[in-house]
DNA sequence: CTCCAGGGATCAG
DNA sequence: CTGATCCATGGA
């Protein structure tokens, strides 16, 4: 075989791998058919069936990266089977996002986009990422940025980024930028730490709480034994595994390590995806479900601008 | 127009 | 340790 530009991916969908929220640059043109962004790298792709197509020209390469980037070699239908026959709410859950898989992205890129992510719509999210690369990156195509390093982000100042659009976020950007580039927060450091230490390192930069920390674990370094738990998981797992009661943060850590051990990663993409598209994008809650808010106290700082290294 | 977003920092009890 | 408020912006 001469060119890599088709693989064979059962049970993966592009679609849903890609709508389900874990990352923040890509385009859909059509119906199966989209351009990732990854770091410096942009590929379109089209599904047709079970097969994966390259629709530009890639060399073995960047091929591989992608590869893995969309986590093709790992089998999902081996751990599909084991959640669904230990628990009898995956069963349930894991048809409606069948096709998803945890993708592996770049480890700045994804704290990034987590960061901005809070309180915030995917569209704006994907706004202010283009606006970050556009300004920051270089041009690796037609009008196509590369996502900027954490050098070429050091000397973005806060009202800059505000500029950008990135609202109450700039000084968390920043905070995070600083932390990179000073060597505080190192990629290759988080990659030798247990779990447990990594997040606590990563909360560490302002901005960052336990769900975005979780989300980077989880997307931005492989850490598939977390979660991420946001408002829509949270209602999730009240209502499928606390029969609707309310549960605290702790509770559901629990029950999630419980019911889907090494896998809790990838369960929660199954409830979320299920409890998106049942519930719909609208926000439907229940009557008389008030809004809740929970403070996770930091034990780890403040969020003082930090004055030096 | 107002509502709200895959949270988190901060300040009260 | 739990709860309330604010945070900037732009889609819907």
């Amino acid at each position: 075989m001469k060119e890599a530009n088709r693989f064979l991916c059962p049970g993966f969908s592009l679609a849903q791998t890609i709508e389900s929220g874990q990352c923040f640059r890509w385009k859909k043109w059509e119906e199966g058919r989209y351009t990732v962004l990854s770091g410096a790298r942009q590929v379109t792709l089209a599904q047709a069936g079970d097969s994966i197509l390259f629709l530009d020209e890639v060399s073995e390469g960047e091929a591989a990266y992608w590869r893995n980037y969309f986590d093709w070699d790992r089998d999902y239908e081996q751990i599909k089977k084991e959640l669904s026959a230990k628990d009898q709410v995956m069963a349930m859950t894991i048809p409606a996002g069948s096709g998803i898989h945890i993708l592996r992205q770049e480890f700045f890129e994804t704290l990034m986009g987590f960061i901005i992510s809070q309180n915030n719509h995917i569209p704006r999210i994907k706004g202010i990422m283009e606006r970050i690369c556009q300004s920051c990156g270089e041009e690796i195509g037609a009008g196509v940025y590369s996502f900027p390093t954490p050098e070429q982000l050091a000397t973005v100042t806060e009202e800059e980024f505000r500029w950008l659009g990135a609202g109450f976020r700039a000084r968390y950007l920043v905070d995070a930028v600083g932390k990179v580039v000073s060597g505080q927060i190192r990629e290759e450091d988080l990659r030798q730490m247990e779990t447990a230490e990594a997040k606590a390192a990563l909360m560490t930069i302002c901005g960052v709480g336990e769900k975005v920390a979780d989300c980077v674990l989880l997307f931005g370094l492989g850490r598939w034994e977390v979660f991420p738990t946001d408002v829509w998981i949270r209602r999730m797992m009240e209502q499928l595994y606390f029969r609707g009661k309310e549960a605290s943060l702790k509770e559901i850590q629990k029950k999630a390590e419980k019911k889907f051990g090494a896998y809790r990663g990838l369960a929660q993409q199954y409830l979320f995806y299920y409890g998106r598209e049942g519930q719909g994008h609208g926000g439907r809650r229940k009557a008389d479900d008030k809004d809740k808010r929970h403070a996770a106290a930091g034990s780890g700082g403040n969020c003082l601008p930090d004055s030096g290294i």
